[in-house]
DNA sequence: TAAACTTTGCAATTGAGTTGCAGTATATTC
DNA sequence: GAATATACTGCAACTCAATTGCAAAGTTTA
């Protein structure tokens, strides 16, 4: 079995035509990947479908999105053991110029002292700007 | 000469009509506003000049916008100092059931350690979650 | 006053995300 | 294995915020 199926079952996601094209599509790439991406990847998939297969793979923990930005949210394959946990997030760098998005992964996320009775349930942490080639 | 005007002469910017009230309007709210926010509190002002007035606005640092993760960019008056620094940002926590953007000002965005020849412009941390009065 | 520039209001467009629906495929039951 | 139920897909259409084109109105300058 191919490493998208075994993922889509142990998730407990139907390992249907699309939904395995996504997955493997989104394992090919190192970068976190927006729907428009995916679809100019796999030109003879359907927007909504490609869009229903990640917000299935969101619920089911599949992938988890990321707010980089850039306005398109981007999608990314859970890492093993990842329980999509806000405090598992990084920073992110997306440079203005090239649209790039980079992981900040040496900076951790400080514990956030939230007022009494606020739950948080992700974050997205952005820093804008210019990045090496473009500065 | 009222607030609004003053801050938009030593801000260099033309003070029109359209300008002055929308002005007016942000420092009238502690929190920032968005676009459709002013356009419902001036009933009777064309949304594209408030749109543009904003942008104006921004490029001459009357006023700096923050992504708060709601999917509506919110705009507030820069305080008196205020270079649009990121590092004078602060998170933001967006409640995802009454949609209310809270300000945590408590917590210090630590510095972030950039790689080479990365310019920081702006930084948006946004934390998602359930408020006090909704969780 | 006329010309040049700025601002405004309206209408239309963009672009990402999302939904309704009917047709197709897959699974379940008899 | 056929009948029925359920899940999935593709297409088209829609939402909603942001943005733009353009001509009219207002303001400044020569």
């Amino acid at each position: 079995m191919e490493k998208a199926e075994e993922i889509l079952k142990i998730k407990d996601v139907n390992p249907t035509a699309v939904r395995i094209l996504v997955l493997r599509y989104l394992l090919e790439h190192l970068k976190p990947q927006s729907l428009k991406d995916i679809e100019k990847g796999l030109m003879h998939t359907d927007r909504s479908s490609i869009f229903r297969s990640l917000k299935t793979f969101e619920e089911k923990k599949v992938v988890h999105s990321i707010e980089d930005g850039s306005g398109m949210i981007k999608y990314a394959v859970c890492p093993t053991g990842c329980n999509c946990d806000p405090q598992d997030l990084h920073y992110h760098f997306y440079c203005t110029k090239c649209s790039y998005t980079y992981c900040l992964l040496d900076n951790p996320i400080p514990i956030i002292k939230l007022p009494q009775n606020f739950k948080m349930q992700r974050a997205n942490m952005v820093v804008k700007g210019l990045c090496n080639k473009c500065s």
